[in-house]
DNA sequence: CGGGATCCCGTCGGATACTG
DNA sequence: CAGTATCCGACGGGATCCCG
């Protein structure tokens, strides 16, 4: 009866996905989800995969994508212990989407950087002049 | 002859497409883009829209986009002023990407909420008791 | 091996005041 | 209207040490 308006807008400040966009807007996130995407993956594969990642940023990455539930978390109380990590259905669906960003930004770098050079040339010298 | 392999690849720390990417892992950006889609904005439209960005950020954020290619900044010396923006072609490649983040993040808000109130109760109880 | 706990510095980013 | 400049508190994130 009441259950009526789940109508959600991240331009809203106070709506929840506004949180969520800025939860997935991290750029671990999206290395981890992609470095996942071909199947499971122990922790020291994942730190040596993403490659400047610090201990205590992948962690805490993994622990919170695993609460939002986009990967599964699986100890094996062996001797060493053995800990892996799994892209769950929610976190597969969010994929590709990933991977496009990723892609995007590997594909376009080069525009990027020859549009830096443009607008910085452009801030040193005003206009007119071809001078220096 | 030498101009061989660009190969970008943002899982290498000091590839420049991990810079990027870092930079495209912003809500803002991913908000100015959407909010950009229908057409240029004046930047108090912007500021509207885009619920809860202080004008520090929006700023900001504006700069870096234009100096990144995603947008231009056209500034109309009226009094008082006047400055649009608009997306560029190459900011409008970026738009489905970011716009789908977005649409994520509406459409699974409530799975991943349910996912949180999952882990954080097994966290509390740890497996086998009803209790509580 | 897979982390947890702690220290500590840099910057992100909000609030406020002022300008063309 | 569309910013710039400054101050300053919060926290993001690396380094280090230790534990199960």
């Amino acid at each position: 009866m009441d259950r009526p308006a789940p109508v959600y807008d991240a331009f809203v400040a106070e709506c929840p996905t506004r949180a969520l966009l800025d939860r997935l807007s991290d750029k671990w996130v999206s290395l981890v989800l992609v470095a996942l995407a071909p199947g499971p993956m122990r922790y020291r594969q994942l730190h040596r995969r993403i490659d400047g990642v610090s201990q205590k940023m992948l962690t805490q990455t993994l622990r919170s994508m695993a609460r939002d539930g986009l990967l599964t978390r699986t100890v094996t109380p062996t001797v060493p212990l053995r800990t892996d990590y799994e892209l769950t259905p929610l976190g597969r669906s969010l994929l590709p989407v990933m991977a496009a960003i990723k892609a995007w930004a590997e594909t376009n770098i080069e525009a990027v950087e020859r549009a830096r050079l443009d607008y910085d040339e452009h801030q040193v010298d005003g206009g007119t002049g071809a001078a220096r």
